[in-house]
DNA sequence: AACTGATGCAACCGCCTGCTG
DNA sequence: ACAGCAGGCGGTTGCATCAGT
């Protein structure tokens, strides 16, 4: 799903996000805000390049976003909205609360592009195409997003119906990068525990000092380098 | 069971824009 | 007016997983 970490020629970490990354990232984030992202990952005791840390803050670490799967007012938005305006995702993705730009550009290519050429709304509307493989993909993946939304109406106590406004308080899930234990799970299964586990994390995340096992591993923390940055106020 | 192609999505890259000195 | 820097955006890639054979 995600790149494997490796480190470039400069030393910067690439790849995908371990969750000890992503809570330094959010803690930090979280206590001191994003003045100037290419000096966070120095002061928060990251190996990564700033762009890194902004996209996986924007696009997965960000409060408030909306995961799984799209209800059909958010596709038909973003039909609309591509419609008028192409492929400015950014503009699409305000109008998505919860959703953000990348996500949402990944869904129009994976869902919604091969079922619109040339057939913009209803592609199953005549029999044809109603015989057509992209057809039956596109009920399958219909139900599936049905089944899954109630799924997650259920097991959260966030509505998500269509009308509603989109709920505050999201709070993101740690399941796609470091999935070794994860990965069994069914992807329902996946968010609930993932929420669990961030409210264990969360448990004194938020208001102890962060202190992990490798905390004070010079290689996370290079003390020398940032010993008067706001990290250590903490 | 093994293989293969398709799919989904996180993450990267390069370019553009806006701000500041 | 210009250069340098940082943030933002859209296109693309890599790879795990799924589905079909």
């Amino acid at each position: 799903m995600v790149r494997a970490p490796y480190f470039d020629k400069n030393g910067i970490k690439k790849g995908a996000w371990s969750e000890e990354e992503d809570k330094r990232l959010m803690a930090y984030v979280e206590r001191h805000g994003h003045p100037n992202w290419r000096q966070l990952p120095k002061f928060a005791g990251l190996q990564r390049c700033g762009k890194s840390c902004r996209l996986r803050w924007m696009n997965y670490l960000r409060p408030n976003l909306k995961r799984g799967n799209y209800t059909q007012k958010e596709e038909q938005i973003i039909k609309d909205l591509h419609k008028k305006h192409g492929n400015k995702w950014s503009l699409i993705a305000e109008n998505l609360p919860g959703r953000t730009d990348n996500e949402i550009k990944n869904y129009w290519h994976s869902h919604l592009k091969k079922f619109l050429k040339g057939n913009e709304n209803t592609p199953c509307d005549d029999d044809d195409e109603l015989k057509s493989t992209e057809c039956k993909e596109f009920e399958r993946s219909m139900n599936k997003a049905h089944s899954a939304d109630s799924h997650h109406i259920l097991e959260s106590s966030v509505s998500i119906s269509s009308e509603t406004s989109y709920t505050e308080g999201n709070s993101p899930s740690f399941s796609s990068s470091h999935t070794t234990e994860s990965s069994t799970l069914s992807k329902e299964e996946d968010s609930v525990v993932s929420w669990q586990t961030m409210d264990v994390l969360s448990s004194n995340f938020w208001t102890e000092p962060f202190i992990s096992e490798n905390a004070l591993n010079q290689d996370y923390f290079p003390i020398s380098s940032y010993g008067t940055e706001p990290f250590f106020l903490w």
